[in-house]
RNA sequence: GGCCUCAUAGUAUAAUGGUUAGUACAACGGGUUUUCAUCCCGUCAAUGUGGGUUCAAUUCCCGCUGAGGUCACCA
């Protein structure tokens, strides 16, 4: 079989990373068998259109590196792939349907639908507009909203992650087709251009589970060929058990790219929340995700979205790409993530700052807080070398002492190097009897005044000789 | 309210009748004779509940409970 499956988000704003998952599987299946994915911009709400959407769901689509073979941009056979350019197209099927009896233009105004509705729901019954079907109905003209005309039966159906299904009668209704405005709704409009387009593999969010009924009435009265229907489970928000949205404050994917989250790992943790290839591997690359991936081990269950592990197995991408490319492969993902102070330095310089540094980041853009100091003279803070939990014990004039002791040592030094760094380090040790706590964090904090550094001879070593002394020195001063 | 779906540690999951219920994140503790981190080791921690079926149920069936979805001229 030829696989083709399909992305379809509407432009209404930024896709947030649940939905993101839906664009991922598709993807995968796809590219597994060497079919295509279709990217199809459903933009049939006018009112809820925002300008530029689309630009930033192709956007997140080319950063995760998930290309779609036909859509926007790329162009393909079956274009356009907006759906407001496929009235047309709608129209024609939507006349298929009134030729054969079933489809109906309604003139029931929206008042007395809404009326209908509430009865239902005082009632306590569910509201089925079949039931209020109206007696005359018009010839179908622009203007006039189009329902398909339900013919209600039992179905039964297997969707590839909920398995078998079947639904009654009762949940089949005379949905809308066209709207007043012309354009199709979504449940009509997604089923024409699924055939229209040879899509084989549907892939959706669960809360389409539901109306699939519907769907599969629609796709036997345009005898249509029904497509392999996957149901995706939601994704959750970190505090409730509720869908996760923009509400709960999900970030865009972009949001994470400008964050220094690397696409790997997002790919990576998207994926593998709500599936797994049953082994014990946390860590996958796009190929291997292709290679693995398998539509009938989706969890079935929904899953709850938890940045904490996105942002650890983004660390583990960085060692990887570090491990792996060098410095240099990482070096051009951080681009632009140094701080401000570090316009102006050398590319090897920044690839030895970023040599030392790499294990300890999150994300890339920790290197704006975790690496001014290697490019300009930190501000000197005394209270926090006097605060510190080592440090707190030794009098001033010990401190001072001290520094003046490592000065001078440091000054006689003949070569600058890790290697020699750590003797003299460790020579100084010996000769004051503090512990390696005591006087190392001493020198740490003068050099840099944060929290945390590399280890202080690769820390000293990169940044040279003069700017060492010259902080040291003002620290001894400043006392 | 009708219909539908789901249910293993805090979180993500493995184990599809037989295991001391495995792994990862998180938390906590330790090691790597300097901080933070990496890396390594360890500790804590789970089959919602009640019935069946079976020699044996996380696993199969039913009830209950809980959670979610759906019942739009939104997708």
């Amino acid at each position: 079989m030829n696989v083709v499956t399909r992305f379809a988000p509407s432009p209404t704003g930024y896709i947030h990373i649940g939905n993101v998952r839906s664009a991922i599987y598709p993807y995968l299946v796809a590219k597994q068998a060497n079919g295509k994915m279709i990217l199809r911009i459903e933009d049939t709400d006018r009112g809820r259109y925002v300008d530029g959407a689309t630009e930033l769901i192709e956007d997140t689509l080319r950063w995760l590196g998930l290309d779609w073979d036909e859509g926007p941009i790329v162009g393909g056979p079956h274009a356009p792939y907006f759906q407001s350019e496929r009235k047309e197209i709608y129209h024609e099927y939507a006349r298929k349907l009134i030729a054969a009896g079933r489809a109906y233009a309604d003139p029931t105004p929206p008042e007395a639908i809404d009326e209908y509705r509430k009865e239902c729901n005082e009632k306590k019954l569910p509201f089925l507009y079949r039931n209020f079907r109206p007696e005359k109905t018009p010839e179908w003209t622009p203007g006039i909203p189009l329902r398909f005309k339900a013919e209600p039966k039992e179905y039964h159906w297997h969707d590839e992650v909920m398995g078998d299904m079947h639904a009654g009668p009762e949940v089949q209704d005379d949905i809308i087709l066209i709207k007043k405005d012309g354009f199709p709704t979504y449940n009509f409009a997604h089923i024409v251009d699924d055939a229209e387009m040879g899509v084989t593999h549907v892939m959706r969010g669960v809360e389409y589970l539901s109306s699939t009924p519907n769907y599969l009435e629609l796709y036997e009265a345009l005898g249509l060929e029904v497509p392999k229907l996957i149901s995706l489970p939601h994704i959750l928000a970190p505090g409730g058990n509720k869908k996760l949205g923009k509400r709960d404050g999900a970030k865009s994917a972009t949001e994470y790219r400008d964050d220094g989250v690397l696409p790997e790992a997002m790919l990576n943790y998207l994926a593998c929340l709500g599936w797994n290839d049953g082994t014990e591997q946390e860590i996958y690359t796009k190929d291997e995700l292709i290679q693995r991936f398998s539509v009938d081990r989706i969890q079935n269950s929904g899953a709850r979205y938890d940045e904490v592990k996105l942002l650890w197995l983004n660390g583990q991408w960085i060692r990887r790409i570090f491990n792996e490319q060098g410095a240099d492969g990482l070096l051009m993902r951080a681009e632009d993530f140094w701080p401000e102070s570090a316009k102006g330095s050398t590319v090897e310089y920044r690839r030895q700052v970023l040599s030392i540094i790499y294990d300890r980041l999150k994300t890339l853009s920790d290197l704006r807080t975790m690496t001014d100091y290697f490019f300009r003279d930190p501000t000197i803070d005394l209270d926090m070398l006097v605060h510190n939990k080592f440090l707190k014990k030794l009098s001033e004039s010990e401190i001072e002492s001290l520094l003046k002791l490592t000065i001078a040592r440091l000054t006689n030094l003949k070569d600058w190097d890790e290697d020699s760094l750590q003797v003299a380090l460790n020579d100084l040790l010996t000769e004051t009897g503090k512990k390696p706590a005591e006087l190392f964090s001493l020198i740490r904090i003068s050099i840099s005044f944060t929290a945390f550094s590399p280890a202080l001879n690769l820390t000293m070593s990169v940044i040279g000789r003069e700017p060492i002394l010259a902080r040291l020195n003002a620290v001894a001063r400043a006392i």
